[in-house]
DNA sequence: ACTACCATACTTGTATGGTAGTATGGAACT
DNA sequence: AGTTCCATACTACCATACAAGTATGGTAGT
């Protein structure tokens, strides 16, 4: 997967930046956990210069929380920016995949099907990192058959909280096989233009995302921000 | 390094940053402008790593294209960015305007209402500049209202390509009187609980925002990107 | 026992020197 | 004249040293 916008892929800040974004948004790093550049510098092998540019990257994206003079953190989940991301994420593939139903072109549509039969295979195996993985490149097949990229690479930004709590659920309670089934039922709206059963599955789909984020409030108190 | 004027109410590379970035979004520095960390750090009275803290943080919005080695540029405006952005908002500001309609605070009610007041006064002045900034401050309190302000935050990232276009629109062809049209439109709307009229004064408000991009690309070519 | 103080060991913020890659212009060669 | 090569002057990138703010634990004084 490649990386549209932005510097060098090769650098050793980038590297920083992408492997510290992938573990925090694992939950490897769980929320609340206390880095610093120092100790980041050591662990990668690198100065501290890098690791202060992927801090301001991802202090940027929300997903870390600077505090000048005293430590830096990984920021807490906010249920209420989950919430938003959600709601953002269900206007704008709404709006997408009824884009998708107009007009879809040839190449990405053989992109979901393919994706599909591997979300298939992914579940065969219990594989639940690599079918989070295939959910996400499914959407974004969505997006690039639009010609919305720039838009998903947006969406990102939100979803890095939206995505933590996702993987939270997950973790306490699997339920792929649903979702693939929605995306098959999607897979097969965009095929026979059938806009509003896109609409309706999508539109279930995203609301399904956070159905019970009070649940995990509970079970994981320590990850969320509790008073706003 | 003395902090000669405007009293730094943050760090050094906060500063550089949001004053690039105004400069950058209000085309005081033109698209394909050519800067450098030495040169920006003498221009500001601070050394490279705030500056280069900067240049990334706004390379990461696509607002500077960093080539390493080689230069940074400010980055040319994107059409299809531009468009993307268009839509974008179009439909996160109708599905916000149609929460705005069934559920809407008193105080920014009146935050709107002092708003257009303030519009007017603006547009009895001829100031432009302000007139953008209120502009913008118009749909920032609908996005408040409706406690979607994380998302409005999120906006602005692709916002930075589409208010560059705006801009450069408004200076060729002022047309505030419209725009300020539209706003007292949608605030009558939400007050009355209109669902129906303020979704299509939004959606007529948000095309009109790059009716004419064909036009400004063939009389700023230099601002523009050619191939995509 | 309790409090005030302060050395110390952290933290992030800033400055600066060095490194490697790239564009450029002029000299040497064909 | 046209081409090749290379010194030079850039660039962003990285490492490192220093500055300044903050938390903490021990100690002296009460």
């Amino acid at each position: 997967m490649k990386e549209l916008l932005h510097a060098p892929a090769g650098s050793a800040g980038n590297n920083v930046y992408a492997q510290l974004k992938q573990q925090i948004v694992s939950l490897e790093l769980p929320p609340g956990t206390t880095l610093s550049e120092k100790e980041m510098s050591i662990a990668f092998q690198v100065s501290r210069t890098p690791v202060r540019e992927s801090f301001v990257r991802l202090a940027q994206e929300g997903l870390l929380l600077v505090l000048p003079q005293r430590g830096t953190k990984v920021s807490l989940i906010d249920p209420d920016l989950v919430e938003e991301a959600r709601f953002m994420r269900e206007q704008l593939e709404r709006a997408v995949i009824k884009l998708a139903c107009q007009s879809f072109p040839e190449e990405q549509l053989t992109a979901l099907e393919r994706n599909l039969e591997l979300q298939q295979e992914s579940l065969r195996l219990h594989d639940g990192r690599s079918m989070f993985e295939l959910d996400e490149e499914f959407h974004r097949i969505l997006f690039e058959g639009c010609r919305k990229l720039g838009t998903w690479s947006v969406i990102q930004q939100m979803n890095a909280h939206l995505n933590r709590s996702r993987i939270l659920w997950l973790k306490t309670d699997p339920h792929w096989e649903h979702l693939y089934d929605q995306h098959r039922q999607m897979f097969e709206a965009v095929r026979l233009r059938d806009e509003s059963r896109a609409d309706s599955v999508m539109r279930e789909h995203l609301t399904l995302s956070i159905a019970n984020l009070s649940v995990l409030k509970e079970k994981f108190p320590d990850f969320f921000v509790t008073v706003q």
